[in-house]
DNA sequence: GTCCGTGCTGTGAACGCGCTGAGGACACCG
DNA sequence: CGGTGTCCTCAGCGCGTTCACAGCACGGAC
């Protein structure tokens, strides 16, 4: 949860209130912390004051939502007028609320819109009756799981997202393992056999001399 | 649109005013009438007023949802008081309007509800017989309940929100705990050895060099 | 056929991940 | 002030994972 306030008591009544809530706060004092703060930071959701130094929470929204970020905003703000609140809405924020505003209403809005914060199903990789699903971590043959360890996960993910193309061991070094010049070619090899017992002897081809290929 | 409002004035009052913002709009003038309409017309959204002839609105809307129908709905009261917000909020309505309510913000407030879409989570988290109610912060585990501390409310917390999903270490230091720099990884294993014991040993998965996932 | 280069695999050892019990730090409460 | 509960660190352990090694199989060139 991020708290974008320049108050600096209110914003550590906020954090202090969420936290015992049971969420994590991070607090940002001014519009271009709380802009950056809300791109980078990860958070599920945002509550921030209109009236802030630097860039106002109106167009912080604006920023945020031009740059596909879609996390829900609770907009905070002293002024009641109601086109303050349809400016503020129609910037992007998802729900509006005016200072002195009662704390259990707050809770609760911030509820709800986490209730509604979806974060879109990831996809799943699909070759032939293989499928790896890299949110769940899930590998299935034929709709029968298969257990990998982590090496082998990221080795079959790797050629997944290559069906048919031929990837060098080298290639693979790079990128399936951190520390290339650490590890022997051969390990790729060892790997590359865990695998096609797993998954049936045909479903990894070795071209000599270039590397190995997913069958399509 | 759906308006479910028992008043006729101010039911006709806010169809005129929908329709010519483009809506097509629906009016009900009672619970049931308002509950069978939302659940077969295929509607985007609703106004739904609490104080209703035949099924309040809050009972419409916690019926609603456990019918797993998650358009988004607009409530709207005369009671202004923080608690009735509140409830209406966790009953599973999406926003809170209280009478005399501007027009020009009802408006806003229905187009934030819009370009959000539907939300996909009930206001009670369920997993199996494992349910979580974040607004009581209750657990419980085949109806019995579950009594858990701050942190082992929040780290459940977060993964109910992605049943299934493996979530990794520094993932969830990033949003259960604070400060991931200052707290040991180690600290997620513990708690998910409290949660395991409490719940039984098998809901929590670990996949090893990964994270952990909440067994479907 | 021989020879060489490349890839495959069984064995085994070191490593490091994750689990757990013990206990210290801290807050809250009577 | 001690009692209680929570949070979190630490150290030790078990064991799965990772990978090096060496011997073998196989393909291609001649």
């Amino acid at each position: 949860m991020l708290v974008v306030e320049d108050e600096a008591r209110l914003a550590a009544a906020l954090q202090r209130g969420l936290q015992a809530e049971g969420f994590a706060v991070d607090v940002a004092a001014t519009g271009p912390a709380g802009l950056d703060a809300a791109r980078h930071g990860g958070y599920d959701a945002m509550v921030l004051d209109v009236m802030l130094p630097g860039l106002s929470g109106y167009e912080l929204v604006r920023r945020l939502r031009a740059e596909q970020h879609w996390l829900p905003v609770l907009m905070l703000s002293a002024k009641d007028g109601e086109y303050d609140q349809a400016d503020g809405l129609d910037c992007g924020a998802d729900d509006y609320l005016t200072k002195p505003f009662s704390y259990v209403v707050l809770l609760a809005r911030l509820r709800a819109l986490l209730r509604r914060g979806a974060p879109e199903r990831p996809t799943v990789l699909a070759v032939g009756d293989l499928r790896l699903d890299p949110a769940r971590r899930r590998v299935t043959r034929a709709d029968a799981e298969v257990a990998l360890t982590a090496r082998e996960f990221a080795l079959l993910d790797y050629l997944m997202r290559r069906p048919g193309q031929v990837v060098s061991k080298v290639e693979l070094l790079d990128h399936v393992w951190d520390a290339s010049l650490e590890t022997a070619p051969n390990a790729v090899e060892v790997y590359v056999g865990y695998l096609r017992r797993k998954l049936g002897r045909d479903r990894l081809e070795t071209v000599r001399g270039a590397g190995y290929r997913l069958a399509t």
